[in-house]
DNA sequence: CACTTTATGACACGCTGTGTCATTATGTAA
DNA sequence: TTACATAATGACACAGCGTGTCATAAAGTG
């Protein structure tokens, strides 16, 4: 069972209650990963350090990948909703580079820990591996991003080639605030979006 | 001893010839990737259906991604030193977007066989961890494409951003064009740097 | 007490990618 | 012919990932 439906699952009001948090799990991996390096770092390792089954750990995450990217679903989800209410509202203020711009930045607000998110992107500039997965994760918001320009009235191949872009500029905002010290990742997303125009037809 | 010191290896005068050809290998690879599956195709089938041992396999290609993604390095090769030329040059006319244009259109001409790339491209699209792996495989083209700008004048972390926003573009035009049948690629990599726009400082 | 769900533990499997090692094949140059 | 250098093989081993099954225990509900 993906931990998508673990998530989203209807509380149970039978059964043997959830004793394993997730976000702990992936907090100890973290430090596992940061202490003996992402390779060197085993699942086995982080299950017997979490104190659970190894069993279990893959029924939280899918992979090992997971552990790092899962802390920022919540932003892709975020980002996601203000488009697709963006395009419930039909249309944005200012255009439509307007409405990708506000979505990127509506993100970053419900990260509870700047701190722990920019070891996070650290973790994942290092490692190809992980920078790689950035196409895969942030699939949604490319999908959604791609919804919200179709029905502003964007050409279908344009909003393709505008999308791609968007998800590329906008992650490379992330890796280069995450190398960083500054506290707000805003200006870079807002500096990202910049790149972007929308061609006359 | 990776792939890339074999091929660009002095050509020796002693000792036993290569009898392995590379691209042969790879369109075996992609022929049983066409008939069974990518994932159901192991190395080892490969290299039984080759002729050759695993270990020899390994010799000339790092990964199983790579015999798929091999057939596009020469596409990136020229595409960056398109850019590194233009940047000797001293900029090019019609800003540094049309340099970026021409770099990108430029390596459609050293592919001899469109229609085995376009193969090899709906194979990637069609598997995430291939897809995934453009971020890496397209890294050196996004880091030439910074240096050319950078040396044009583009402030650093715009230039970044550009970059990003150009590889996603290109790769989607890519993408866009092995799913449909336009002979010509071109086309669908201009629309694709039609996205982007260098900010007013 | 049933019932439902979580979680464990053990065991097995195929595949990737890496490594070592001895051995054979095939050429060139002295 | 001989010495040398390189290519390639085959065998064997290994850690790790990700998947799967299965029986069992734990912890709550009605």
């Amino acid at each position: 069972m993906p931990s998508d439906a673990l998530k989203t699952a209807v509380p149970r009001v039978t059964g043997r209650p959830v004793t394993i948090d997730p976000d702990a799990v992936a907090a100890i991996a973290l430090r596992l990963f940061a202490e003996r390096g992402y390779e060197q770092t085993s699942m086995e390792d982080i299950a017997r350090e979490a104190g659970i089954g190894r069993k279990s750990l893959y029924r939280y995450f899918a992979g090992k990948a997971e552990l790092v990217w899962g802390g920022m679903e919540p932003v892709i989800e975020v980002s996601g909703r203000v488009l697709d209410s963006a395009r419930a509202a039909g249309g944005a203020d200012g255009g439509v580079l307007a409405g990708l711009r506000e979505a990127a930045v509506a993100g970053v607000a419900v990260l509870p820990d700047l701190a722990v998110t920019r070891g996070r992107l650290r973790l994942i500039a290092e490692h190809p591996e992980l920078a790689s997965r950035s196409y895969e994760s942030l699939a949604p918001q490319r999908e959604r991003a791609r919804a919200y320009l179709v029905s502003a009235g964007v050409r279908e191949d344009v909003a393709g080639y505008l999308c791609a872009a968007l998800i590329g500029a906008t992650f490379e905002a992330w890796m280069q605030w995450a190398a960083g010290t500054d506290p707000d990742p805003a200006p870079y997303l807002v500096a990202a979006v910049g790149v972007l125009r929308v061609p006359e037809p």
